[in-house]
RNA sequence: GGUCCAGUAGCUCAGGGGAUAGAGCAACAGCCUUCUAAGCUGUCGGUCGAAGGUUCGAAUCCUUCCUGGAUCACCA
């Protein structure tokens, strides 16, 4: 790689006209800012207190020595303490024949370790999923591809929420007010119909609520004194004793929810190895806090509930178990944990969940950690921020979600009445065109919601909606389209590709000669070199992203190479030029563009139309 | 109150020690007899929350403060 060589050879200067030792982290090395002359640059600043001379001497020098040792550097030009190096069109070449048009551009070889389990998704089988959720799934879709992508053995894994006390309020406000209504009878999706009964509780119990204040009550004695929310702790505890009829309408409701999942699951394209169950693994976080209790690491309380001591760890007390032996969300996590890792032994469990459990995670850890299991060192929270309204949080109590199966309709609805008014589907089969607004919408929707750092809360403002030009997924997929197109033409005009049509096959056939190149050493022109050095990034923009598990980076970096491809397009013609012997350079160059958008996109679970 | 996160153009977001701080949207002005105009070009728009500090160099690192959010549940 050339940043390296360039490194070790910068160091090798250093010594041999200074006489000094330095280290290749002194030297920065970068891609060349646009809109200056270079291909990369190399930060002389540093180096100043090892030469006792000015940045410009030190790198006029640097340059000299740069380009007397390594042919592929053509020339270099030296501004302020910027060395910025012009790479030979023979080095460009090479990249583009032998690295970027491998299969493998932008992959790292398996590695031989431990594999990572990452846990995404994880609903709650009381209502149906919203944009969080959304946001949720898309993050750890696309984030179990790039760690694919950097070599790792990815387990996609899934915990079901599916017990509790929230379930508990819908299955009594169904068995109080639900008159055997069922997905079929009422034509609802199953999930919907679950959601309905739970919003239907919180809306009788906040009633409740508000009588028992208005007989002198205070909000914290209401909330606890309501007979509502007794009968569904009632209902909780049958629950946890199998009692066999809440147990069968339990099944039923949760069957129904499934349904409903599975089909917003397979509208997002996201899938999982393995689903877990909270009714499956609870019981196991109730052995490790007795264990724990055993140990003499937890303590119980006189009226028999269970808590850990993170006192010293600079928590709090926390409850693990409650005074009747039922669990909290906390005790299925540890048994979830526990079984997660026998089963695995992963080098890593990476859990993409809400930056408003970071303190649960925290603890988690630190529980993990009293009770000596070693799962603890391998929990790692993504947490990430919350998907806000122009007012505000989303809160399912006061209606003001935005519903996932809504927003998925309503991005289709739009794909569609915009490609329509553009005319683009004038000549496409019906089913054809359907496909091509599914592809649209849905690369809008998770465009607009990786492109953004995982970490930082975003806005999704409704009444703006998610627009389709600029940065956003559809002008990419445009991009991509487009390219293809001019493919396709390339291919009737006999210039010869691989099946894929993401390379060239004789690229003898299609490139200058390597002979013909040496007279014209300035034959790139600067479109052409600025994609040239994108796509040099492209492999560690990848590794960065598995780093920093953040899409977000592959989402800008390819708005960047597709907006840059199209200035190229729209100035410089490929099929048009009258110099034959560039035409197959910008084909080539097209190609791996396209496929280079291909790719990344994919890593965000976004697909592209070869027509649009 | 403790802890954590964020504050960059009117709005949504990039940039996380290096060059004159960038995009998109919005507004305005251009570009389709020519490879897809969901595109391209240009104009307008900034005390990078504030003040100190470290550094040859700070939007970026440190300290303090201000503002917003999350959390500190026998909810999940």
């Amino acid at each position: 790689m050339i940043e390296k060589t360039t490194r070790e050879c910068c160091v090798e200067a250093v010594r041999v006209l200074y006489g000094q030792e330095i280290s290749v982290e002194t030297i920065g090395f970068e891609k060349t800012k646009r809109e200056i002359e270079g291909d990369f640059s190399v930060v002389v600043f540093p180096l100043a207190q090892y030469a006792r001379k000015s940045p410009e001497a030190i790198a006029m020098e640097l340059g000299g020595y740069l380009a007397d040792k390594l042919p592929v550097i053509r020339e270099f030009h030296v501004i302020k303490g910027f060395l910025n190096l012009v790479m030979t069109e023979k080095f460009w070449l090479d990249f583009l024949e032998k690295e970027a048009s491998s299969e493998d551009f932008g992959r790292s070889p398996r590695r031989d370790a431990s594999p990572v389990v990452l846990e995404y998704s994880s609903p709650n089988t009381n209502k149906p999923l919203h944009l969080g959720h959304i946001r949720n799934n898309l993050l750890g879709h696309s984030l179990s591809l790039i760690l694919e992508a950097n070599g790792y053995d990815v387990r996609k894994v899934n915990l079901v929420n599916d017990r509790g006390i929230h379930i508990c309020k819908s299955l009594f406000a169904y068995m109080k007010w639900g008159q055997g209504e069922t997905p079929k009878t009422s034509g609802i999706k199953g999930d919907h119909l679950v959601g309905k009964y739970y919003v239907l509780f919180e809306k009788h119990y906040k009633e409740e609520i508000r009588e028992l204040m208005a007989s002198g009550m205070t909000e914290e004695e209401a909330a606890q004194g309501a007979d509502l929310i007794r009968e569904a702790q009632e209902i909780l505890r049958q629950w946890e004793t199998s009692d066999p009829d809440i147990i069968r309408l339990w099944r039923t409701m949760n069957s129904w929810t499934y349904e409903g999942f599975t089909r917003s699951y397979e509208r997002l394209g996201v899938e999982f190895d393995r689903i877990y169950y909270e009714s499956d693994t609870y019981l196991q976080g109730k052995e490790l806090v007795y264990e724990g209790l055993e140990r003499g690491v937890l303590k119980k309380k006189a009226d028999g509930s269970i808590w850990v001591d993170l006192q010293d760890e600079g928590l709090d007390e926390k409850l693990l178990l409650r005074a009747d032996g039922t669990s909290v969300y906390i005790t299925q996590d540890l048994g979830t944990a526990e079984q997660r890792y026998e089963e695995y032994h992963p080098s890593k469990m990476i859990y993409v969940v809400g930056n408003e459990q970071i303190y649960h995670f925290d603890v988690l850890k630190k529980v993990m950690k009293k009770l000596g299991k070693p799962a603890a060192d391998t929990i790692y929270h993504l947490s990430y921020g919350m998907v806000e309204l122009p007012e505000g949080r989303m809160k399912s109590r006061e209606g003001t979600v935005v519903d996932a199966d809504d927003m998925m309709d309503e991005m289709y609805r739009t794909a569609e009445e915009t490609t329509r008014e553009l005319g683009k589907v004038d000549d496409f089969p019906e089913e054809e065109a359907g496909i091509l607004f599914h592809t649209i919408g849905m690369g809008a929707l998770k465009y607009f919601i990786l492109k953004v750092d995982p970490k930082k809360n975003m806005l999704f403002d409704p009444k703006e909606s998610i627009d389709f030009n600029g940065n956003t997924g559809p002008f990419i997929q445009y991009t991509h389209a487009r390219i293809k197109s001019l493919l396709r033409k390339a291919a009737d005009a006999g210039y010869v590709m691989r099946d894929t049509g993401s390379t060239i096959r004789d690229s003898s056939s299609l490139l200058p000669r390597p002979s013909s190149l040496v007279p014209h050493n300035s034959f790139l022109l600067p479109p052409e070199r600025e994609i040239l050095k994108l796509l040099y990034q492209y492999p560690s923009v990848v590794s960065q992203a598995g780093a920093e598990l953040s899409p977000a980076l592959i989402a800008n970096y390819i708005y960047d190479l597709a907006r840059e491809y199209n200035q190229f397009y729209q100035e410089i013609p490929v099929l048009r030029e009258e110099r034959k012997e560039l035409i197959g350079l910008r084909l080539m160059l097209s190609a791996i563009t396209g496929k280079v958008i291909r790719k990344g996109m994919e890593l965000l679970g976004i697909s592209v139309p070869d027509r649009m």
